[in-house]
DNA sequence: TCTCACACCTA
DNA sequence: CTAGGTGTGAG
């Protein structure tokens, strides 16, 4: 089951939206795809990014908590996301390798509460956090590999720990957060991040969340506990179990089960369908998918820039900027290796387990040039393949990536380590900055994209608008402004990784995909 | 809000 | 069997 596992999704719908075939003038506008299911994205792309659809699994459980409020619940040590992100991609070239990875973007800037039920906005976000990539494992791989079962992320973990040392997606409680699929394109070295790199974003509205250090909504307790296996000793109410658990606690016993008991189901709203839903987006919109945009087009820089948004939000166009990732990976050793020795082939490691589709729908935008995470490329090192080094842990679980803020320059360099464990996250990044209202231009702060974006052979044209409509798109323009400054910095910081600092310097290489800020 | 030891379960 | 993923509930 781990990978695989449960169910087959629905049916598979492709996501409308990403048609693959490029469309041909895209309609980029951003807003139509929102509206519009059907996707508009996929203005063009490039170097064969757009054939490629991605269907979420379980979309249906996922779907049940979004209708509550996904709560994920972040420690420490790293918990897994439950439902766990799972996908089933078609579209890619059989013999073409590439990267999966993932990344988790705040959904919007402002810091949520529950009460009476519901969730409620009650201030703004804090500072994102440096942002860090999950790579999946078994990267890079083959199209057919990535083709032949669901590709499974649920071995990624989610932090609360700023200076988290295992390369854990760092994200802050209370907080709302949107889950990124990106597929990169690999490049000759099996990494990515040169220039060119071609790659695409999807999004599943359905799978954002908010971070949390314990359930706020019972509901939410009761549907984790009624399908994660893991949970299997929370359920039956019968009056055996309970007194079993009761005993077992030493306590008097309720004679509910303790979730139950706790809260009574409300029917509280969700935060994201309710008011966060606008948050999100709307909600429809949301729920189809976005469009995708395909990256393809470079062509503007924003969208090369931010090729990946930060934040999410659709509403609200502004966002910040988001944060971009640092590099940071780390990558399980043993997946690793065996993955990124060949390079070519990767020989599953993994299994996955699931067959079918699922639908999901995504809107990604592929883009070509950024590639998040850049930097893998330069490596071969780096790259996904192999890595040798290894963290300290010794096991390396997927690759993770944390960019910070992004600075096209930076990215430019295409290096990056992907040593280690450690995160980038040290490094200085900036996380958001202030939002700027007009887009500044990215092109600007993104300048360095620009030359990459120049590079890009493909664009397509721009995506034009920033609007934001797309929300996905947006990011980019959030990014944008951001870039300026990077305040984080402080936490970040130190040194106490060297692991990091080795990146550091690195960064450049930092994956910026997101922002361009 | 957050952290931890804990019993229970899956794998 | 071991390793490790769950929510719990006290602190």
């Amino acid at each position: 089951m781990a990978n695989g596992g449960d169910q087959f999704g629905l049916a598979e719908r492709p996501d409308s939206d990403c048609m693959d075939p490029p469309k041909e003038t895209k309609q980029e506008n951003p807003s139509l795809t929102l509206n519009s299911p059907s996707s508009p994205q996929t203005t063009s792309s490039q170097q064969g990014m757009e054939g490629i659809k991605v269907f979420l699994h379980d979309r249906e459980l996922w779907t049940k908590f979004d209708e509550v409020g996904t709560e994920m619940i972040i420690t420490k040590a790293g918990r897994r996301m439950f439902p766990s992100y799972k996908v089933k991609v078609t579209g890619l070239n059989p013999k073409t390798k590439y990267i999966l990875l993932m990344d988790i973007v705040p959904g919007d800037d402002h810091r949520y509460k529950f009460a009476d039920n519901k969730w409620s906005i009650t201030g703004k976000a804090e500072p994102a956090m440096p942002g860090r990539l999950y790579v999946h494992p078994d990267s890079p791989a083959t199209g057919a590999h990535w083709s032949r079962q669901l590709v499974s992320f649920q071995k990624l973990k989610l932090t609360n720990n700023h200076l988290d040392p295992f390369g854990h997606i760092i994200l802050n409680s209370m907080h709302k957060y949107q889950p990124r699929l990106h597929i990169v394109k690999a490049d000759e070295n099996n990494g990515f991040g040169s220039k060119n790199t071609a790659f695409c974003t999807h999004v599943f509205s359905e799978t954002a969340f908010i971070a949390v250090t314990s359930y706020q909504n019972h509901k939410i307790t009761q549907l984790k506990i009624e399908n994660n296996p893991f949970a299997k000793g929370f359920r039956g109410s019968d009056d055996n179990e309970l007194h079993r658990m009761a005993k077992l606690q030493g306590k008097d016993y309720p004679v509910v089960p303790r979730s139950t008991v706790r809260q009574r189901a409300c029917s509280s709203g969700s935060p994201f369908s309710g008011e966060s839903r606008g948050l999100r987006g709307s909600p429809e919109a949301v729920r189809s998918p976005f469009s995708c945009e395909n990256g393809l087009t470079r062509s503007s820089p924003e969208e090369l820039l931010s090729p990946v948004p930060s934040h999410y939000s659709l509403p609200h166009p502004h966002l910040q900027p988001g944060q971009q990732p640092q590099v940071y990976h780390c990558t399980k050793r043993k997946v690793v290796e065996e993955n990124c020795s060949s390079g070519n082939q990767h020989p599953y490691k993994k299994p996955f387990a699931g067959s079918s589709p699922s639908e999901g729908e995504s809107y990604y935008h592929p883009s070509s040039y950024p590639p998040p995470p850049s930097g893998l490329s330069a490596n071969p090192v780096l790259g996904l393949t192999d890595s040798p080094y290894s963290s300290d842990m010794g096991q390396r679980q997927a690759c993770m990536f944390a960019g910070s803020e992004p600075r096209m320059d930076e990215l430019s360099c295409t290096s990056w380590s992907y040593t280690c464990p450690l995160p980038a996250a040290m490094t200085p990044m900036e996380p958001y900055p202030p939002y700027t209202p007009h887009p500044p231009y990215t092109h600007q702060s993104s300048l360095p994209l620009g030359e990459h974006i120049s590079h890009d052979p493909y664009q397509t044209h721009s995506p034009g608008p920033p609007s934001q409509s797309s929300q996905n798109i947006h990011n980019r323009q959030l990014s944008s402004p951001l870039r300026e400054y990077p305040r984080y910095t402080p936490n970040l910081s130190p040194p106490l990784y060297h692991t990091l600092e080795t990146h550091t310097h690195i960064r450049c290489g930092v994956p910026e995909w997101s922002a361009a800020s």
